[in-house]
DNA sequence: CACGAGACCTGTTCGC
DNA sequence: TGCGAACAGGTCTCGT
């Protein structure tokens, strides 16, 4: 589910609150519980679980693909990975099945992890360089520009798609955006990296920029089972769009798998 | 450095 | 209808 729209999206939702629970800045954790011990990331954080009582969240962000809990003197960062959720609820709502991890608030809700598959991970750190260090700029970040992603591409030999899913060069694509992205682009998903030009690379920012921003303008694609309330799928051109007609030029879409990835194009138009 | 395979997991969908 | 295979929004590690 969660790429960089969904994840800023949970993010927002669980600061501001909705109609029915309150945003979480300023409330006071009393509790927590743990289910399924691999959800909490090595190094088991000192103290834990017993030093999250007492502190505050005083503010809720994303880098990347992460969700960031900054408390008093600490930070909770969670990574949804292929099946993680958060939901708020009151505290005493019974359980869900796959729900591994929560916070109990003193104001009677509790913020709660749920994931199917057990691949999302938490981490509460003093130190969140130690597990943010290796992320490339933000999509959004005002130091990424035109010229400093072209040097990105021209830097190495690789094909696109995979660059762009590696998180160390830019945080925060997911399989979704990057094919939404290369197809705006014109971009064909195996095309080696350095042979993009400084003009094209420009276009490819220019698109990621876009289909990121309209996912969030969206609040995030919704598929199958994983992740409720977000309507970008309904505005995808490529992704899970195989043999439907290309948007562009009627060509059929193709599905082929690069860097283990299942990877939707036009072949007319994207080369 | 770049790539592919395998691991980590469960649930849903596909194909015979 | 039933059952195993294939596949899923992510990332890490290992071997070549």
């Amino acid at each position: 589910m969660p790429e960089l729209p969904e994840v800023e999206t949970i993010a927002r939702i669980l600061r501001e609150g909705s109609a029915s629970v309150p945003g979480l800045v300023g409330q006071e954790i009393c509790a927590c519980q743990l289910t399924w011990h691999k959800t909490l990331a090595e190094p088991i954080p000192e103290g834990f679980p017993e030093r999250l009582a007492g502190q505050v969240i005083r503010q809720i962000g994303r880098r990347g693909k992460y969700l960031l809990f900054e408390l008093d003197d600490q930070t909770l960062i969670i990574h949804l990975r292929m099946s993680g959720d958060m939901r708020v609820v009151p505290v005493e709502e019974a359980p869900a099945v796959h729900d591994r991890f929560w916070l109990e608030f003193r104001s009677g809700f509790k913020l709660v992890f749920n994931d199917a598959r057990k691949f999302g991970r938490v981490w509460l750190t003093s130190d969140r360089e130690s597990v943010l260090g290796k992320l490339g700029p933000d999509p959004f970040s005002e130091s990424l520009t035109a010229a400093s992603f072209h040097a990105l591409l021209s830097g190495r030999k690789r094909s696109i798609k995979p660059l762009l899913l590696d998180q160390s060069i830019i945080a925060g694509i997911g399989n979704i955006y990057a094919d939404e992205a290369l197809f705006r682009a014109g971009i064909h998903p195996q095309r080696l990296s350095h042979t993009i030009s400084k003009h094209l690379a420009a276009e490819l920012l220019a698109a990621i920029r876009e289909v990121l921003q309209l996912g969030i303008e969206n609040n995030g694609a919704s598929i199958d089972w994983v992740y409720r309330g977000g309507g970008f799928q309904n505005k995808f051109l490529v992704y899970a769009r195989e043999g439907q007609p290309c948007p562009n030029c009627g060509t059929a879409i193709v599905k082929i798998k690069v860097g283990q990835r299942g990877t939707h194009f036009c072949p007319r138009c994207q080369i």
